[in-house]
RNA sequence: GGUUCGGUAGUUCAGUUUGGUUAGAAUACAUGCCUGUCACGCAUGGGGUCGCGGGUUCGAGUCCCGUCCGGACCGCCA
């Protein structure tokens, strides 16, 4: 038997029991006389001790460990005369008569520590090596513990979880496809889904009324922290059912994730729409662990001669509580961070409400003490606040004022990742004019539905309709999103000639969707939730990288099997394929 | 496609601003000593294509050009 208990469970109820531990050498102490080993294996560390006057062939065996070996052990459990309380087996250790080498190792590149020398890359090369250590460990024990309560929770509401295809057929709609070639078809191709979408609403039409699958979707686009070309979605889709029921359950299973998982009782989770989130926060996911709401000052800055305001079409601020104090050095910062060609502002002003009550702003030629005072009054300032202000282009100018509102939330510490502040952002529009293109895209997807009470403006104002799509945000990240779907030929007709789809066109990508459409669709809607993130919010961080296994680097490589990589000649002319040189 | 930071010992970094003797530290590793350690301690030791290529210079880790690789971000992500 190689072992009888694992590393992490002998307690001092176990003395004087034989055992047999296996697993990997964590570290050798060597005292001279005799010899410590801790054993790692998943479940915890236990200490060995060999001495050289009991056995002192054993001993010198033990000494020559190296770290990452593979062993196994028999031996007594016994009472530590020194007990480390540190560690959970701490009160006992193994008084080791037999030690069985089961496998040598090199020496690791970094050290299996919780606090590794290694850095991201050589751990990524080495990420077998990089997930036996507890951080990694245990946030793949944190993404399977969420995994086991939603597959319960929804499966005690009578969802049912079906498989759909991995290779299916490549829509022109929303992110870039990942394609594979089909050999049997030639010069044909599959694409890897985005998401199970139109499966999920098939089955709708077939009957399984609450359906979810934790789903592995495909995204060819540019990765950041918290996007990965593969990723996984808790996709769910109900039948008969108005939004109302869907932000019902599935607030109900996010409640129940943080009350199982991280043992918080949530509140409610307030809704906002989608135009006040764009225009208070200047964002469609907010971050309201704390306020520091815009204010639009249009009416008080403009018509003073300030060239900057004047010519605006937005002017737009926030108060930053208390921080009046703040130094030339640090408001040369905040300019420098709203310039940076990512936030994209041209300039910041800055109104100093000081605690003597006078009003110090850095465009004091321009403005009054009085007109400076119903600015401070437009944001209720306080003495001690200092309000930020952007002006320009209004779209530009609110997703600036954004950054910073959210620089400023970190710099006076309002986000606190173990804070949870989730809301519902409602009443999203259901397109979105690109100018480029000059056509209007779904802003959610081709099979959201119109507000039944904006169905007359389709024709009219596009623009305006609001569609019955939602998004759940949690700390400023979207955890999931959804909306309730055409079910109507006719009005997914209306909406793909919208989209400047023809009905050849419609017919050729969705006709399968739309044939279907046709035999008694039920009305429906659903969700998904983006699993990785919601895993690292649970965890309070903002990469979702080390919550999978095996992720992909900043450019979509693995760094460990050196993939993507080419294809044999062979390979290729099965596939019909000609591979063009590359031009530098 | 763009912005930005980085690449020096197995590893993490300092050194580059202002070019100049033998490129350092910590940690890891090896050897020796040590009988209650648990980040053990002490001593000794090995370990470097300063990412790569080119240029400037009497002389380049350091300056310039190019290139490759990695991180963060913008665009993109229905």
């Amino acid at each position: 038997m190689l072992r009888t208990h694992t590393c992490g469970e002998l307690r001092l109820e176990q003395i004087n029991q034989t055992v047999t531990l296996s697993g990997w050498v964590q570290r050798t102490r060597d005292l001279g006389g005799m010899t410590f080993v801790d054993l790692r294996d998943r479940y915890g560390l236990t200490q060995l001790v060999f001495n050289m006057d009991t056995d002192a062939d054993l001993c010198q065996k033990a000494r020559q460990l190296g770290r990452e070996f593979v062993i196994s052990v028999t031996g007594v459990v016994a009472e530590r005369s020194s007990k480390n309380p540190k560690m959970p087996t701490g009160d006992i250790e193994i008084l080791v008569n037999e030690i069985n080498i089961l496998n040598s190792s090199k020496l690791p590149p970094f050290t299996i520590e919780d606090n590794t020398d290694g850095g991201d890359e050589i751990r990524m090369k080495y990420r077998y090596l990089d997930l036996r250590r507890n951080p990694l460990r245990r946030n793949l024990e944190l993404r399977h513990n969420m995994a086991i309560l939603t597959r319960n929770y929804l499966n005690d509401l009578r969802f049912i979880e079906i498989e759909t295809p991995y290779l299916i057929k490549s829509t022109p709609e929303g992110a870039r496809d990942f394609v594979v070639p089909s050999r049997m078809s030639p010069n044909e191709f599959y694409a890897l889904p985005q998401s199970p979408q139109q499966y999920k609403q098939l089955l709708m039409v077939s009957g399984y009324d609450r359906y979810f699958q934790i789903v592995r979707c495909f995204r060819d686009e540019d990765l950041r922290a918290d996007r990965q070309p593969e990723f996984t979605q808790i996709d769910c889709e109900m039948s008969f059912v108005t939004q109302e029921d869907i932000l019902e359950t599935f607030e109900g299973l996010a409640r129940h994730l943080f009350l199982k998982v991280k043992g918080m009782k949530m509140d409610i989770f307030p809704r906002l729409p989608f135009a006040d989130a764009m225009k208070y926060y200047g964002s469609d996911k907010p971050d309201i662990r704390f306020n520091m709401k815009f204010v639009e000052l249009n009416d008080v800055a403009k018509g003073k001669d300030f060239k900057v305001f004047d010519d605006a079409e937005l002017v737009v601020g926030i108060c930053a509580e208390g921080c009046a104090e703040y130094t030339r050095k640090q408001l040369d910062e905040l300019t420098d961070f709203v310039k940076r060609p990512q936030v994209g502002a041209s300039g910041l002003v800055y109104l100093k409400y000081n605690t003597d009550g006078t009003l110090k702003s850095s465009v004091d030629k321009f403005y009054t003490p009085e007109d400076l005072r119903i600015w401070a009054d437009a944001f209720n300032a306080k003495p001690g606040d200092l309000i930020l202000v952007l002006a320009g282009n209004a779209h530009k100018t609110r997703k600036a004022l954004c950054e910073l509102r959210l620089e400023m939330g970190s710099r006076m510490g309002l986000r606190n990742p173990e804070v949870y502040a989730p809301l519902w952002v409602v009443d999203f529009p259901l397109l979105e004019w690109d100018e480029e293109t000059q056509r209007y895209y779904a802003m959610h997807h081709p099979f959201t539905s119109p507000k039944p009470e904006d169905i007359p403006l389709i024709e009219s104002n596009p623009g305006a309709v609001r569609a019955n799509a939602y998004d759940m945000v949690i700390n400023g990240v979207e955890i999931g999103g959804g909306s309730i779907r055409i079910h109507n030929r006719e009005l997914q007709k209306q909406m793909f000639t919208l989209l400047g789809f023809s009905d050849e066109e419609a017919q050729k990508q969705f006709g399968f969707l739309m044939d279907a459409f046709e035999y008694g669709a039920p009305p429906h809607g659903g969700l998904a939730f983006g699993f990785d993130r919601f895993c690292a919010i649970f965890a309070g961080v903002d990469s979702i990288r080390d919550f999978i296994a095996f992720p992909k680097n900043n450019a979509g490589r693995d760094i460990m099997s050196d993939s993507p990589s080419v294809i044999n000649q062979a390979q290729l002319d099965e596939l019909h394929l000609k591979l063009t040189p590359l031009v530098k």
